[in-house]
DNA sequence: CGAGGCCTTGATGCACCTCAACCGACGTGG
DNA sequence: CCACGTCGGTTGAGGTGCATCAAGGCCTCG
């Protein structure tokens, strides 16, 4: 596998100068907790955003890190793919979130990341971030706490995956996206599904005929209403239930 | 559930001071490239270590976090617990690993920490740790590997639970096993298990019958001996094969 | 010696995989 | 315009890998 550097430069780019301190995101991205002048020196180093495309792609396993990503806009996914051709979505990723915290390890990337609709990302590079959380010892303890964050969620993932039936999966992760639309000041209730069955399934390590039926066992018990990428959830209540009880729909 | 301190005062502790120049973990642990000026700063923060005995906790899910704890001895399990009971082992540890990271997020401690063996750790106060990283750029830096090798450890085990099947996933895991026992200067081929199969199956995502019907399938083939918890590989390269190729054993 | 923890092995059932057919949406080109 | 292929999704029928339940062996420890 060539080694590429993991600039987007291959993509669709705009140099627009980007800055911290204006980005709707501030209270959700790295900045949070940073006084005026501190988002002022973090927006100086994340200089330039770029876009890509729907089915475009940020970064390839393989390739050279040198920068995380912020998502700015859009919806990404990343995924691992073995030698042997076994692929898995280990994350689906909204804005504000952070992109490429596993190739710090190595200095190489682990996955790649793909977009799922039209997208775009802030470039931080991660030396100047470094450097300058030296200076900002807010900024180090929450971008401390970020990587730590994806730990946390690693875990509950492998719980996931080690522990639950098909129908508790597939309410976890229904109820995980609500979750973080809600966040971002969307519906909780009624959102679009960027990813396919399939995704959905290799993410949850489960086939999309089964991720399918789960939808329409969900629907039939008028938990949710599913209407190919839309979801509507009519009780969230009992989405809630099927994430915990297994047996315990009497 | 009670928030206690997380030190582990509440265990048999020997207040040693332990200096990171003179252990022979230095070059494991978090002194990686450090000189010998920086490593005396980081010995001065990790002050003192503290024993754990077999079947004693370092940490449990819900209390407070301060500090991280590197294990100079013994070998321990980390596992979240649910509500509802599930519960699943999150990680096996080994001398020179880092446990805690995934605290920082939330300042409470996720998961429990057990020691399988008696073990001894060295606490080292997060706060201080930020703190002299400031001044140490390659400690920073050696930081944010351990904390990104860690997502990405998680990524692995997100894929073997995800797509792999009962034996594919336990030759996995020996094989996890032994190369982190040869880095650690042990035999890759003939090694003691500190964990129950009951603790491995809750790693695996396997149920203890299945883990251990794939230890004896794995025996039968001559490609491992097993005798209890001491594992004896006979043939590595047709246990590697095991973790690839579902149906290639013609 | 008995009790309890850990492990192994067998018999049975079920949740999910696999294979296959079909549908609708969409795009393309004659 | 319609014919056609492709892609994503749904649903059914049948197979299988693992869970479940159960019995019994080995080892340690009181």
């Amino acid at each position: 596998m060539p080694l590429e550097t993991s600039t987007c430069n291959h993509l669709d780019i705009s140099h627009i100068r980007s800055s911290c301190a204006t980005c709707s995101l501030r209270e959700l991205c790295l900045p949070v907790g940073l006084n005026e002048q501190e988002i002022q020196t973090l927006g100086d180093v994340v200089s330039h955003k770029c876009k890509i495309q729907r089915g475009g792609t940020l970064y390839r396993a393989g390739s050279k890190f040198q920068s995380l990503f912020a998502i700015r806009r859009g919806f990404l996914k990343t995924c691992i793919l073995e030698q042997d051709g076994r692929q898995q979505v280990t994350g689906f990723h909204m804005t504000g979130e952070l992109l490429g915290l596993d190739a710090i390890s190595t200095e190489i990337h682990t996955c790649d990341a793909i977009a799922l609709e039209d997208s775009e990302v802030c470039e931080i590079p991660f030396e100047k971030l470094e450097e300058i959380s030296r200076a900002i010892p807010s900024l180090m303890r929450h971008f401390h706490k970020i990587m730590s964050r994806e730990i946390v969620r690693d875990h509950g993932v492998m719980l996931l995956l080690g522990s639950m039936k098909a129908e508790e999966r597939l309410a976890t992760f229904l109820l995980n996206l609500s979750r973080r639309f809600l966040m971002r000041g969307y519906s909780e209730c009624n959102f679009n599904l960027r990813m396919t069955r399939e995704e959905i399934g290799s993410y949850l390590g489960l086939k999309l005929e089964t991720v399918s039926r789960a939808f329409s066992k969900l629907q039939d018990e008028n938990i949710i209403r599913v209407d190919n990428k839309h979801i509507q959830i009519n009780d969230i209540t009992r989405l809630r239930m099927k994430m915990g009880n297994t047996t315990c729909d009497t």
